[in-house]
DNA sequence: ATGAATGTACCACTTGTCTTAGTACACTTC
DNA sequence: GAAGTGTACTAAGACAAGTGGTACATTCAT
């Protein structure tokens, strides 16, 4: 059992779908400050993959800052979360920006989009 | 000079902008019902890349029902371009509400995201 | 009729990325 | 010292995307 689980069917390679569950596992809270993550080989063992797939992920998040890997001792959540979360939040609004300027573009009215999102949230 | 502009550094196909690019330029009006597109082998010499990559677009698009291409003419808009971009509009639709809810559940609350998108927009 | 342009269909090949497999080394902890 | 950790490197396979080339049927203008 981990705490990640990988879609082999999706084109995103799996050491990205490990990015980002991290990064929302830290996003939701589920992942707190300086908390320790589950090793490189434990987790490889866990889903059956290469250790090597692992790592890549590990470094592709110690280098945005999400985690900080020791040797020796192991991966951990960086101490600076609130940053993590913040970034997160601002990429996903800033998606969401686009594409209500492309509706607009489109024609569609403000109160046209807010509608037709209210709808499709219910 | 092409109608197409092509993102070498990004992860997606060339064959998979073009698509996108159409559907856009439908969706906007630049393309209208049954208006001829430029053919094939124009395509790859302006943008220099191969034949093949466009065919594989235009296959996508005409497989979608976006375009129809006849053999010793050429290819075309279809003349239901309505459809095409209620397609398109329910796309970003759907992709602004998934959006939405993971900002929900990272404990926003609806004024919050309002207040958010607003000021970006401007 | 002829030639040019069109879409369509193959096939072999190259390239890049992802992933696996294996090995090795340095460090920390017990 | 042994076990567990991160880190680094190489070789190989699998796969998708793209290239290069050829060929054929059809349409259209001349």
């Amino acid at each position: 059992m981990s705490m990640f689980s990988i879609d082999f069917q999706t084109r995103m390679p799996i050491y990205e779908q490990i990015v980002n569950q991290v990064e929302k596992y830290i996003a939701l809270g589920l992942l707190k400050a300086n908390e320790q993550l589950p090793s490189v080989r434990q987790v490889a063992f866990d889903l059956g993959i290469n250790p090597n797939t692992i790592q890549r992920a590990y470094a592709e998040l110690e280098r945005k800052g999400v985690i900080v890997s020791v040797v020796g001792k192991g991966t951990f959540v960086s101490d600076k979360t609130d940053e993590v979360v913040k970034d997160k939040i601002d990429d996903i609004i800033d998606s969401i920006s686009e594409n209500i300027t492309i509706l607009k573009s489109l024609g569609l009215s403000d109160k046209e989009i807010k509608n037709k999102i209210l709808k499709d949230q219910e």
